[in-house]
DNA sequence: CCTTTGGATTGGAGCGCTTCAACACTTTAT
DNA sequence: ATAAAGTGTTGAAGCGCTCCAATCCAAAGG
């Protein structure tokens, strides 16, 4: 029945046990290819008869298409690309779930790249979305600016999203979905400012995307609140550790701040355990305020007050962004900017006497 | 210089506004496609001149070579694709940086996509990642179990990361890295026992992944102990929300625990929470153990009580694992099983009188 | 009976790239 | 001088798929 070894040259190689191709369920099937690909994407113009062959060929073999080769024929990926600053944080996970979820509902797949917080990784990330042939770009708190994305946004619509490029629209390539972090810096100085603090600190985010935003906000606050010369802005950062130099520092000085607004959550809850360590109560001998509301800000035991940004909205709204411009061909920049919303928890009250 | 209007039938039209391609390169430097395509890739072989003059083109064209093309040429992707349970639980989050970072120096890329803790889009997931033809699997955290895997895993080398499959392994395809979930557990309620608990309780991962193994190691402490009879398993799940039911459920009971013991991490801040509500003070009227030893952990308002998994190195060895087999061609399972390490913060004490 | 019509099917070109055998030149050995 | 052995470069096939135009066939119309 079997040869006992070899096979006449001339007969075709035993095709090596790669995966089976559209050729190989054209053939078990009895049909050509092209039958084979309109069964696949479910062409209502195929007999009922074929279309059960072809099917069962396909299951028999364990057919797969190949989406690279798809895409490529079809000019096409389907594929929504991310960038995202840093997924250990919560914020930026939250974000990105939320395109996620808006992208597979507009029939898009996703593609997530981790710039872990380096800004050069962010740029080859951004290359490689782009050399995938993304139809779209989503860039979540991304610390690019105008300059590095020249080049791509005409090639690729992009929306910003959680951040913001330094420079303003003159990309008509590229939407914007932010919360306003001015506004949210500012009602967090006037909910300070309303409980009678007067020495108010920030620590911002150093360089991260929204850090000047926040910063401005802050600073006009304080102006708004006639407390324009105790504006005191120290370097943070974005994460836990980034608080403890600023914290240190702070509490060696002769009048320390009776309350802190933090870059964002995870540096407020490194602030929160510095304070700890050296014994500083909260809110009762420090006031101590977050931003974006993560679910860490939630936790009891933290309770910590914060401003609320809307994620998987944010997340929504970018996708929609790109799928306007995708689907529906606008090709004017649009910029959404959502209200931020101030959570008074347990971390602030009245500065000590 | 230009013509009034359309252009004579038997010109080419001109080409669509799309990115330039090797051809257009091959071209303006007065080149063969294939002399570009050796240039891009870095093959010594190409004359100086000519390198210059095509990288120049190049550049000038703003060209990006097409990956989708490139990976069907080549048949191959160079890409590892993760399956992640749940995204915004950083101990998954961290795993997965593990994953980018060992792939990264491996010369590999990722592609993450989220089950968002559902059964049904992890099996979508898994399938989509094969069809983008990636050359490995890590399966981080997944609920998958061997019979859905059984056609996957002769396609692509597969690695579980952080769960097991239900079945050990008949599968010679996946390799495993786990830490030892039930000697985690063991040394949780020795802990607790050894201060003296009696009334250890475990509220578990519901249908989680290592749900079963935790559950299992708990059972078996409770007997080393001599407390088996007192053995107590409540259904939980993964997240904060998960554990309301079962606390109040235990409070409301004649002798309710002195101990708990949670799932994760994210669970046991659930747990506090509520025991915060209910106004009892951990660990003085209830202890309390977590798992993971995520940053949540360690902060020091929650200070919990935990048990350590080597993340970066959990992601690290799953790209090993796959690499062995991609490139050292490596063909029967491997499994890797990393030893827990309690850490013991503040929400642990001794037992109330 | 032959032509039309329209639905079902197919051949083949093409997507952008890699790769290999073949080729055109040089250089070196004989 | 001629053969041998490199160098650098190129043409063309092929990766797995889509999609258009062409073809086929059966049923309907004349």
């Amino acid at each position: 029945m079997s040869r006992p070894t070899g096979r006449p040259a001339d007969e075709p190689p035993a095709r090596p046990p790669g995966r089976p191709t559209m050729e190989d369920v054209a053939e078990r099937a009895g049909v050509s290819r092209a039958l084979v690909s309109l069964v696949i994407n479910g062409s209502p113009k195929v007999s009922e008869q074929k279309r059960r062959r072809v099917r069962e060929a396909a299951r028999a073999l364990g057919y797969r298409p190949n989406l690279m080769a798809r895409s490529l024929a079809q000019q096409r990926t389907r594929i929504i690309g991310v960038l995202v600053n840093d997924l250990r944080n919560p914020f930026f996970a939250e974000v990105v779930e939320g395109i996620e979820m808006a992208a597979e509902s507009g029939e898009f797949g996703i593609v997530v790249l981790n710039g872990r917080r380096d800004r050069g990784r962010e740029l080859t990330a951004v290359e490689t979305l782009v050399q995938l042939q993304v139809e779209g770009l989503a860039l979540v708190g991304a610390q690019l600016d105008g300059d590095d994305l020249d080049e791509i946004t005409d090639i690729v619509p992009t929306v910003v999203v959680a951040s913001d490029l330094g420079r303003p629209v003159d990309h008509s390539g590229v939407d914007t979905i932010v919360t306003d972090g001015r506004r949210g810096a500012e009602l967090v100085v006037e909910h300070l400012a309303s409980l009678g603090h007067e020495r108010i600190l920030h620590i911002d985010g150093a360089g991260n995307a929204s850090a000047a935003e926040r910063r401005q906000g802050y600073r006009r606050g304080m102006e708004a609140a006639g407390l324009g010369e105790l504006a005191d802005v120290r370097t943070g950062g974005d994460d836990e550790a980034a608080a403890f130099a600023a914290i240190d520092e702070i509490l060696a000085e002769p009048a320390p701040p009776t309350a802190v607004f933090a870059f964002n959550d995870l540096l407020a809850a490194g602030v929160l355990d510095r304070l700890d360590d050296a014994g500083v109560p909260v809110p009762d001998g420090m006031s101590l305020v977050g931003f974006d509301n993560t679910f860490i800000a939630a936790l009891h035991h933290l309770a910590l007050t914060t401003v609320n940004q809307p994620r998987l909205t944010m997340g929504r709204m970018a996708v929609d962004a790109l799928l306007e411009r995708l689907n529906d061909g606008r090709d004017e920049p649009v910029r959404h900017t959502l209200e931020p919303e101030l959570v008074v928890r347990g971390t602030t009250g009245p500065p000590p006497p």
